[in-house]
DNA sequence: CAGTGGTCTAGACCACCCG
DNA sequence: GGGTGGTCTAGACCACTGA
């Protein structure tokens, strides 16, 4: 319909990764299933060795599957955390589990590790937001059942925060939250920016991400009643464990 | 401080691939600039030809850079358009017989091709929420500036809207949410789900993205005042074009 | 220790783009 | 027409995994 004349023949290791692609997705190979390797490849189609890499790293590199050394390569299991974004009073009466994607339990434990706090000069963008050349910085990681998937840095005027928990790694009961409401500076709206990319290398390594594993990146500004800007966070996801859900009125 | 004991060297390929990605990041390369070809980088570092294009498809499926045949490969270049979500669907706006596209592209020309409107027995998600198992379909490719940007699947109850412009191409004003007024059925409170993932193939094809672009899947569900689901919308974007804005409150 | 994936070489032919 | 990326072959050595 809008193709140039001739179709092409797709190549050998195309046409493979859609057989195999096809298997994940139709069903036929499951959740953390071995997907046949290179010399099952190169035997099965009579191809090269690098053919049949060819073929695995097209779908390594969609995320559908992930290589394990000296062992196989292996569907990958796709089981996200529900995060909610803003949730009206008003949806009490609508919200009835009726999820389009499925999740896990919303209650998983998670951890923090890596917490880091530090006084900075903030980075541009930053110091106008919250209108402050000097910030502190609260860096963390989260993980749940073991394993990472969340990055977050956040940033708090200095001289609003100067001496408070905020800037201690025990922020206290309720958190960085409760002790900006101490200091009469409460959030009370919030916007959040959200993007999808392919993560950076330090990212990789931080959140142990295979190939093929976009993330998502949040960046949300706490604001006091009064519009003042008192947090910005930015946040990075492993994508492939988190579904986010926002629900507002119109 | 977590690794193992022994940091292996990077392998050359990646060693080769840090240096380009950290020129795209630093600016020294910048939008639609030329990286060093296979060739420059056979050259350069004295190896071979399946070495240099593997450094390059690291860069490529990191969604930094673009191969063009027989021409070369080139620093890809970002042009995210604003789409607010809590905002955009205030309900002045489609009152006013204006379109919910019109606040995504903020000025900038937008098009709808490919639009299919169909009767269909609705997938068991879909049937759940919008407690029908019939619907009506509407899908539709936007682009703007020529480029497509998003896919989208609205799905509403057959029983309501049959009969209704909602099953015609030409919605009237205010589009398919005036109708569904009309109808007694106003949508007033909305729920998303936000996944990023990377593309299946056809929503490659579809959306014409180039490797290492993963795509952002919104499902939206649109509830009316008294609860009940009135429409089923998926949407597929590509991930490079958006910045999704929620603002709310705590 | 046999099998697996990870890296790399040295060739080859092709389609495509641009000067 | 010369250079580019796209595909493919046929080898090689290595590190890691698992029975």
């Amino acid at each position: 319909m809008q193709q140039s004349p001739v179709p092409p023949d797709p190549p050998i290791y195309r046409r493979i990764a859609d057989r195999l692609r096809e298997a994940i997705l139709s069903g036929d190979l499951r959740d953390g299933d071995r997907l046949p390797g290179e010399n099952a490849l190169m035997a099965e189609y009579g191809i090269a060795r690098a053919t049949a890499r060819q073929a695995l790293s097209v779908l390594i590199n969609e995320g559908l599957a992930v290589p394990k050394r000296g062992s196989g390569v292996y569907v990958r299991l796709f089981r996200p955390i529900r995060r909610h974004g803003s949730r009206r009073l008003s949806r009490r009466q609508w919200e009835r589990g009726q999820a389009i994607w499925d999740s896990d339990t919303e209650g998983r434990p998670y951890t923090v590790d890596d917490v880091n706090i530090d006084r900075e000069v903030a980075e541009e963008a930053v110091a106008r937001i919250l209108d402050s050349a000097e910030v502190w910085v609260r860096r963390r990681r989260y993980s749940v059942d073991g394993r990472p998937v969340q990055l977050s840095v956040s940033h708090f005027p200095a001289a609003l925060v100067e001496g408070t928990a905020i800037t201690r790694e025990d922020t206290g009961p309720g958190g960085v939250y409760a002790r900006l409401g101490d200091l009469g500076h409460a959030p009370a709206h919030f916007t959040e920016e959200v993007r999808a990319r392919m993560p950076h290398p330090h990212e990789t390594v931080q959140l142990d991400l295979p190939a093929g594993t976009p993330v998502i990146a949040i960046g949300r500004v706490a604001y006091t009643a009064a519009g003042v800007a008192v947090e910005v966070n930015e946040m990075i996801l492993d994508a492939a464990s988190y579904v986010l859900q926002y629900d507002f009125d119109s």
